[in-house]
DNA sequence: GTACAATTTTGTAACGATTACAATTTTATT
DNA sequence: AATAAAATTGTAATCGTTACAAAATTGTAC
């Protein structure tokens, strides 16, 4: 894992308490976490943290491209710390949010309008996940 | 375009004079519209038009794959008629939203996890559209 | 090390999109 | 026409997110 205060300093972030502390959950936390449910983990080891304050970090590291913003949930913005290009599937049934690799960047950018500047691309999916398929076949 | 009220039966709602007028206005404007923005347009026609028909027909309707749901904007749902397949570019800049065909499903779709059950895809592009880049370089 | 300025954090209040719910109206059925 | 079922309506509530101003922390200059 990255230095965490080393790299907030190299994205132009002052490494603060607060801060750090958000990014080290982000780098461990691979579940595409919403700003409450850093702000619940978190509380414990901080207790002075504010939920104001997660969601202004979490607002900051996406602009400064700490982390990303994954547009997959509708009721609450979730942020994924692996900035790099893949894909997300939500079971519709258990919620579950599972990140697959893409294997062709290219093809999946290949349909962006022409002329753009293509700043992020996200490949969303939605449908069972075979979990939820296999209990629904025992329940029957 | 499609008979409406037909369309409307195949897909099993009854075709009410609300729905219809909703399910037309999709119909007609490509645009992604929100729930309120449709609201807005109707209540002239339809004086007794409540948002609550609105939010609750567009459900509906979404369930019965009358519509999608675009997941680019989270600020509020946006609604597509075009259920068919294809990529949706967000200026960043203007808001605007673009649609774009993708050459190759199967690709896109390739991506999926293994096993489950793919009911639904949106690939998604982030960026800043041809118009803005150009006034851009004019302001400069 | 102290004083001052800039930045960050905090808590509360406000906002806005969406939903819950119960009442009313409309439509279908007998 | 009477009754039941379905759709619509309006209001109130919910909940994630943001605005804002005060307090705390940090950095800089002397």
């Amino acid at each position: 894992m990255k230095n965490g205060a080393k790299y907030l300093a190299e994205c132009g972030l002052r490494p603060s308490m607060q801060r750090l502390a958000i990014y080290q959950y982000m780098a461990t936390h691979p579940t595409h976490p919403t700003a409450d449910e850093i702000f619940e983990a978190l509380k414990e080891q901080i207790p002075t943290l504010s939920k104001t304050t997660v969601y202004n970090t979490l607002k900051l590291f996406v602009a400064h491209g700490v982390v990303d913003e994954v547009f997959i949930d509708r009721t609450s913005e979730r942020f994924d710390g692996n900035t790099e290009l893949h894909a997300h599937f939500l079971c519709s049934n258990c919620g579950a949010i599972i990140d697959t690799p893409i294997a062709s960047p290219e093809t999946v950018n290949s349909a962006a309008p022409e002329g753009v500047s293509l700043a992020k691309t996200q490949l969303l999916y939605f449908g069972t996940c075979t979990k939820c398929i296999e209990n629904q076949l025992n329940n029957n």
